[in-house]
DNA sequence: TTTCCATGCGCATAAAAATGCAAGCCCTCG
DNA sequence: CGAGGGCTTGCATTTTTATGCGCATGGAAA
């Protein structure tokens, strides 16, 4: 599947690995690296890249931010204890992954299996997340949201 | 030395604070709600206030330099634990297989769960082998790609 | 008290980073 | 096989940050 698309992920790797071994204060600096490297690109595409890696600027230096990234965004300890799940998310036209804190995916795989959604065609559960498998986008979209629902309301209460 | 001038102590305070409880964008939006605070800043200061701190910038936000302290966990995780990965294979639009020895599967899907690839919905690990979900063809051909690049490469370490 | 030095700050401006827009490409679907 | 759509990138610009310089203040030294 080499195909010429690579590009993108080939630069991003040499990216990541410039702000791990060098002491970079500019994109411009790392446009030059980069060309240096063999890439060709501009401060545009840097900007973009180092947004999307979640690169992050400490006194006047890139550092890489990938895992500092995903652990902001998230207020952490909101839902926790209230509902099981964690997160709800659609995967492709007829999936879904649920998150739960480790160990209990299972169950809860169990109790939407039970439930007897009409939609919902079958469940396969790992250590804290599970797949739940759906006829199409319409029914996806169903469970989806009723999930969701119930899961607001758990918090909730 | 407490001189009395310092009103700026003050107003770095009030500034961590802001930090950890508002959102915000960008060093003419701190200005605002600093001024808004009864204090009487400029850009320039906050933006000198905000390297002292060590506050960063990520994803356009700003978050206190604290906060990124204990949000230091390396991806380079994912890179040891990709040596472990025998193979990696679509299944469908939005899936792939991914094989590993016995007994460490889970291992190295949590590890590619916290490197917080935009692309993985999620994934779900069974004993020597895992899925992971992606959003369709295009996230799962990068992720494909940036996981075989991995394993090249950690291979060759 | 007067002088001198250190520090904090604002202004104006340079420097750096983000982004609207359009072009080029590749893939998918009809 | 052609049309349409989605992505990525570069360019030009805007927006946002950083900073050189000079003024003002406050404390220390003389």
């Amino acid at each position: 599947m080499p195909s010429k698309t690579e590009s993108w992920q080939q630069r991003r790797a040499a990216l990541e690995d410039l702000l791990r071994h060098e002491e970079v204060r500019s994109q411009a600096e790392l446009v030059e690296l980069l060309t240096a490297r063999g890439f060709s690109v501009t401060q545009s595409s840097v900007s973009r890249d180092l947004q999307e890696i979640g690169a992050v600027r400490v006194d006047g230096r890139y550092v890489s931010g990938a895992a500092l990234a995903s652990a902001a965004p998230p207020p952490a300890e909101l839902e926790e204890a209230a509902a099981f799940v964690k997160s709800v998310a659609a995967a492709g036209p007829n999936l879904l992954v649920v998150k739960t804190p480790p160990g209990i995916a299972a169950l809860v795989a169990i109790a939407l299996d039970r439930a007897g959604w009409p939609e919902v065609v079958g469940t396969v559960a790992g250590d804290d997340t599970f797949l739940v498998a759906t006829a199409g986008r319409r029914p996806q979209a169903r469970v989806e949201a009723r999930l969701a629902a119930l899961v607001k309301e758990a918090v909730h209460a």
